[in-house]
DNA sequence: TCCAATTACTACTACTAGGTAGAATTTAAA
DNA sequence: TTTAAATTCTACCTAGTAGTAGTAATTGGA
């Protein structure tokens, strides 16, 4: 019950770029140390964000990668939704079938709350929500 | 963001048991057929269900499963306990480290409230109350 | 006693997520 | 123009989850 490890990085990695917008440009080295996460792995990850739109990225001698979108713009879900990990409407937490109102089983209607309250959390933070508040991560 | 598959077998397994009652014993090609699980994965999640003493099995011709416990003993969350898939205190869904209450980031207190309802819907939750109501899975 | 129905055990395969390696491409600065 | 610093691409490796295959062990009934 938990984010997988990419969606994971790729909010902090968002965050941390949203978080230092006086830097034009950030190189996928300096993000890799200061985040901790494998140099090479974090740049598999870069190229699926640069396709999603999220950022833009310069190549070559002093490249590097900038939001593409504004901080508010992008939010928790759309991050999520890149590396499928979002919390889909019709997927169950007991993984009978599908939610048709009908046929409910007895976990269904406590089961929506925390449902409901997690896709609102996703779908309305965004990364300024993140990146402007709280411990820098 | 789901629980994993074999955990949703066991959960609906344990109840379908706890629902027929009445039945002295269940084969495990009964189960299979009943709530469509492969047989040979069922039969290595039995014996899982067995060892962790949800479950007594009785080997040999006219052999099959029955609850060990009664219904209103077992919960949710022993079960997720049992396929490692229970809700951690001191996991977080950022997965940036340890919540130590000093530092949060800017989602912590958001996302206290669904984890906690997610943890007490499975820890308050029996076999007894999913399978003596809601439809039949 | 023997057989057939049953669970239990051991070992394998298939798929996916996470991660690594190396080379290709781009580009600004020296 | 050359070089070094950067992103991108392709291919692979590793570990964990899901599922399969075959066989051993157990036991009630014919
Ligand atoms: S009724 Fe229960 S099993 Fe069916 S989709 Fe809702 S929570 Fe899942
Ligand atoms: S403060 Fe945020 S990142 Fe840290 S444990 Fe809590 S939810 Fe997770």
């Amino acid at each position: 019950m938990k984010l997988n490890n990419t969606s994971q990085y790729a909010i902090r990695i968002l965050a941390y770029i949203a978080d230092h917008k006086e830097k034009k440009l950030l190189s996928a080295a300096e993000l890799s140390t200061a985040l901790v996460i494998p140099y090479k792995f974090l740049t598999k990850i870069m190229t699926e964000l640069v396709k999603a739109d999220f950022i833009k990225s310069i190549r070559g001698r002093e490249g590097g990668f900038k939001l593409q979108k504004s901080a508010s713009e992008i939010k928790v879900d759309d991050i999520l939704n890149v590396f499928n990990d979002s919390i889909k409407e019709e997927e169950c937490i007991l993984g009978i079938g599908f939610c048709n109102g009908m046929c409910k089983c007895a976990l269904h209607d406590q089961w929506m709350e925390p449902k409901l309250l997690m896709q609102k959390i996703f779908q309305e933070s965004s990364l300024e929500d993140i990146a402007g508040r709280g411990c820098k991560i």
